[in-house]
DNA sequence: GATAATCCTGAACTTTCGTTCAGTATCTTA
DNA sequence: TAAGATACTGAACGAAAGTTCAGGATTATC
């Protein structure tokens, strides 16, 4: 690889990171170009230099935030014997990337905006399913094994995510061990109230 | 009272409620004042003749929703027998009230926003103290009679906090029936989550 | 080493949005 | 009914933010 393109990489890496950050900080309309450029350093030219718009730089961390966290959920979720480890494993990893599933604060706001084009109300709508389908999936695998009392899972999906947006959002201004913690107790709960016996497995700590 | 005045305060009314309802829909920033203006009919001017500006009329709303809101809740608290059928009331008048406790989407955005005065800043934190004690005071109820495990009740209080902002995020785009059925199911977990027993009554329809 | 390609800068342009204000219409009061 | 108060309009202003671009710096290619 030569040294520009690696160099080309590293910023593009570098503009990236610091506008997720903020993204999920602030928030879509908040997060100013200007603030990008104040925490990578880059200038206002160098992010359009790299990126289509500012549409396109949130688009494209979209992408790739969900590709990497499915990537690292499949990486380790064999490892996991129960629905109810797999929940606490998926808590510890939106704590651990950034307090977040993709498609949070940032996303929702992005998706109410009115100036969205068709391509991003087309990946967002997708991600939203794919999202739900996720949370479908990991609730009927307890049900399956007997973990989970049998129900409306759909429901209990939307439940779910609701409980992991709101976890997010006021998560965002504390500690990651207090974020944590929160959430472990936040999937305690639910899995009391999914449960099919009144005593469910604690986490290994 | 006057014709003028009167006419006034229905104006102001009216501002007031379409403001609300784009501010809880589309969050502060994304909230412009031409949005505003075209679901009144008013002029802009006319906007800044009975608000002192987007930051005052916010605050004004907020101060107001909060007031109400306290004041629907106490006049309907003492009909509910249990804890759990006070979290069901607690659910039902979330939905009727804009799909809404006061201070959700818009208000959050508001609170991370850099550019807010002192006094907005006072009032939010106040009204955020308030928020998490009003469900630790419900979680404690449940304790104390019996109905719920003990534990840990502040951390308790920040779990359903998250699950009233998941769920008020994730149903903004649903119709209300919908929502009051994500809503009840979510109570329903919760309060099986934290149950003394294995078994909790369920809501009267 | 010269030329081309790539990376990057920062000032300037455009649009959006909050805010103001001079002026008009409607109502109250005396 | 005349004068003043109140309610309202909409054009204009200014600040903020997204975007563009001419040009400079650095690296690759020959």
């Amino acid at each position: 690889m030569n040294k520009k393109q690696l160099q080309s990489e590293q910023t593009r890496k570098r503009i990236g990171d610091a506008a997720r950050h903020l993204f999920v900080q602030k928030g879509y309309k908040a997060t100013s170009i200007e603030d990008i450029t104040a925490a990578t350093g880059s200038s206002k030219g160098n992010i359009y230099y790299h990126f289509k718009s500012k549409e396109g730089l949130f688009l494209y961390l979209l992408d790739e935030w969900d590709r990497d966290w499915i990537a690292k959920w499949q990486e380790k979720e064999h490892r996991y014997a129960s629905a109810a480890e797999k929940m606490y494993g998926f808590a510890e990893q939106m704590v651990n990337e950034d307090l977040n599933h993709p498609l949070t604060k940032a996303a929702d706001e992005f998706f109410v905006g009115d100036d969205k084009t068709c391509e991003v109300e087309d990946r967002l709508a997708e991600m939203v399913a794919n999202h739900l389908a996720f949370n479908r999936a990991l609730i009927q695998e307890g049900i399956d094994s007997g973990e989970f009392r049998s129900g409306d899972t759909a429901g209990l999906a939307l439940v779910l995510e609701a409980l992991v947006v709101g976890l997010s959002q006021i998560s965002r201004r504390s500690s990651t061990e207090q974020a944590l913690t929160t959430y472990r107790l936040a999937i305690e709960v639910f899995l009391h109230g999914v449960a099919e016996t009144a005593a469910v497995s604690e986490p290994e700590r």
